[in-house]
DNA sequence: AGTATATATGCCATAGATATCATATGATAA
DNA sequence: TTATCATATGATATCTATGGCATATATACT
């Protein structure tokens, strides 16, 4: 059980899978199948990562017929990763480093 | 393994005490014993967390004597955290039922 | 109706993250 | 030095989150 929006909302950032996905969004809106083919994982793995995606509305869908089409909601998704981004530039020059090793 | 600054700091994020620390440090800058005290954990379980909040520079540290003394990095953190109650505030005024169902 | 395609959900093994215990390191004072 | 306080680290048991299998639901077409 997520007790707080900050742990559901920073948790569900913090996923390669869904990292992936919202980078496939930001292209352009897409539906399962599509990311399904393009990120190279299971149909049923990519549904549930947008799922909770959506759930914190990070990405809406809209159903056209049988396919469910996935966008990115920018308005926030990117403020989000700039502000990290410049955080990374302006603290973390050496943060290569630290990924390599267990925190 | 760590692999992406974005996992990293997500991942971070996305913990209850972590999350109770940067709150704790946001009225003003504590050293291990004070905070320890301040939320019940145990002093080792503050210490590691600590630390990785320092890793990502969220908090900064100055040792003087025998005490080591964290504050908040506000800069990051408070524009991150306004972010998330801008986007709760928008888009998930209903996000509490969602708290209660695992996603 | 039946078939095919698209997407979603229940279950579960397992990988990953976590808190705590025991212990170590560091710093100050007697 | 020894004792004490403050903080940090290593090992580990436990808890949580995860991806994928099997399956279900949904939609469209014949």
């Amino acid at each position: 059980m997520i007790k707080t929006p900050y742990k559901l909302f920073f948790g569900t950032l913090s996923n390669e899978i869904r990292l992936k996905i919202l980078h496939a969004l930001a292209e352009k809106p897409k539906n399962v199948t599509q990311l399904t083919n393009e990120l190279g994982f299971d149909q049923t793995t990519v549904s549930k990562n947008l799922k909770r995606l959506a759930t914190c509305q990070f990405i809406t869908n809209k159903k056209i017929g049988k396919h469910s089409i996935y966008s990115l909601n920018k308005k926030t998704i990117l403020p989000l990763l700039k502000l990290i981004d410049r955080h990374v530039d302006k603290y973390c020059k050496n943060c290569e480093l630290l990924l390599n090793e267990r925190i």
